[in-house]
RNA sequence: GGCGACGUAGCCAAGUGGUAAGGCAGCGGUCUGCAAAACCGCCAUCCACGGGUUCGAAUCCCGUCGUCGCCUCCA
């Protein structure tokens, strides 16, 4: 079973070929580091987080590469307004959003480029499309790509050019042979950043640093590039029209899309200002949370968010737990470690299919949830011993692959530890008492402070809520 | 207006030609002093609606309705 990945470009899940045996390289496009980063954010890195732990496991060395936007009219503007350095603010939200990517569980990439470091191969790129007679530069000082020198153009968002005419427009101030065609470079206005090149002061546009980067830190040809739905037109499209005018070669083999996050129905979006930020989320929520949601359906679909969902989500999270709960039984051998072994390998299978399948990931979740189950009646059996930890390393291992860390949500507690069993010590006491009333007060009380207790036959344990 | 996606139980959601995964919620049971957790059982004759193709369709085709995205910055 080989593993087939949707290709936005060819609208068809192919089997996955990397140009190289055993190598793949990965380009996805990363925020505009303006204002503080929002759950759609979290959900794209999260995607490709998951695809290229899956593309680990199955043997790849990966090679990941996301950019920062840093150079761009928002930060500029945003900058201005709060008497800042435009590329302190932009460097500050990217800090934060690294943090914030660790405390999700993303893996780091292997290089975070970002525009500002970026410039020289992109006026070189540039120069070499002006060349190439795809581009030309304006009286203004403005550096447009030729869009009608690109005969294929339109091929990712399967857009005709003669169809986009009516749309396209021409902002005051440029100067455009076509209005189709779009900026390269920017030349320079009072008061911005900005660099010299062969056509003046400027800056970049906001298609061409993906090119230049993409091509700088994986080369012509890569196997993923990957990004939110709403990228593929105007961005990708460009993308590929300046690559591949560039290099005569077609430039990412695959091209992954994710869908976007509703919030009430509706895309959740900066210019919207309908969003929830990643740090209100993780306020409220662990990490595997969020996760969870995003595994929960295809990566290509929208991602419904409401609160009854995440409320779910979190229910769920404590049915996967319940899988790494330790044995309570003295049997060792048997047809329940017969059985157990079974469901271990069965669902190792499955798991491996849903996601050799355009990484279903929903599909994955649900061997996943088999195991839970299988665990689960193994302990209720009485199995203890290697059969069960080898089960429960297994599911350990696959929701690893899905990022999932699974921890019991109990470091923000050690402080209270000592007094939650203190208070388990005397409901003990009041048990064996048969003070049932004085005894549910204390659970209750726990309870609606989050600390769940559950008497088992070897006593009282404890544990927070997610 | 153009391009594209989608519409599966109370909720989330997988499944894209062979007769509906999984989770949450709910109901019944085992266990428990009672709960909780766990386990067992139940929970869509049916996949927006109307036609059509086929031995056979949630899955393919046509139409209708509805939702969403892109066409301008956007993960």
């Amino acid at each position: 079973m080989a593993l087939v990945i949707y290709n936005t470009l060819t609208r068809q899940a192919t089997p996955f070929e990397p140009l190289k045996p055993g190598e793949v390289s990965m380009y996805v496009c990363g925020p505009t580091v303006y204002s503080d980063a929002h759950i759609g954010h979290a959900m794209s890195a999260l995607v490709f987080d998951i695809v290229r732990r899956y593309l680990e496991w199955s043997g790849y060395t990966v090679r990941h590469v996301m950019n920062f936007t840093d150079v761009d009219d928002k930060i500029i503007k945003r900058a201005n307004e709060a008497g800042r350095d435009p590329f302190e603010l932009a460097n500050s939200y990217a800090e934060t959003f690294l943090e914030q990517l660790k405390q999700l569980n993303v893996l780091p990439a292997n290089a975070y480029p970002r525009v500002s470091t970026t410039i020289p191969e992109i006026v070189a790129f540039i120069e070499a499309l002006i060349q190439k007679e795809a581009a030309y530069a304006a009286p203004n000082g403005d550096v447009y790509f030729s869009v009608r020198s690109d005969d294929d153009y339109g091929k990712l968002s399967r857009r005709l050019v003669d169809d986009m005419r009516s749309g396209a427009r021409i902002a005051p101030g440029e100067d455009k042979d076509d209005p189709l065609d779009f900026a390269l470079w920017k030349a320079a206005k009072p008061g911005e950043p900005a660099w010299d090149s062969p056509w003046g002061q400027g800056r970049p546009g906001w298609h061409i640093e993906c090119s230049a980067m993409s091509l700088k830190e994986l080369g012509a040809q890569i196997d993923i590039h990957g990004g939110g739905n709403d990228l593929i037109f105007p961005h990708h499209e460009n993308e590929i029209a300046q690559t591949e005018s560039l290099t005569d070669k077609s430039f990412a083999q695959i091209w992954m899309h994710n869908g976007m996050v509703q919030l009430a129905g509706e895309k959740m979006s900066k210019s919207l200002g309908n969003l929830i930020t990643i740090s209100a989320f993780l306020d409220a929520n662990s990490a595997d949370v969020l996760r969870l949601l995003v595994l929960s359906s295809s990566y290509r679909a929208p991602l419904t968010y409401t609160e009854e969902v995440v409320a779910d989500t979190k229910r769920k999270l404590e049915r996967l737990l319940s899988a790494l709960r330790p044995a309570l039984g003295s049997t060792s051998a048997g047809a329940a470690a017969d059985e157990l072994r079974a469901a271990q390998e069965q669902s190792r299978s499955d798991f491996k299919a849903a996601m050799d399948d355009d990484f279903n990931t929903a599909g994955a979740l649900a061997a996943l949830f088999e195991l839970v189950r299988a665990i689960n009646t193994a302990r209720d059996a009485g199995l203890s011993g290697s059969a069960f930890t080898s089960a429960q390393d297994t599911f350990k291992e696959l929701a690893g692959v899905l990022g999932l860390r699974l921890e019991q949500p109990q470091q923000q507690a050690t402080d209270a530890a000592p007094f939650i069993d203190l208070l388990i010590t005397l409901r003990s006491d009041l048990r064996q008492a048969k003070q049932w009333a004085l005894a549910d007060r204390v659970r209750d009380a726990l309870s609606n402070l989050g600390v769940i207790l559950e008497d088992g036959p070897q006593g009282t344990t404890w544990r927070m809520e997610q």
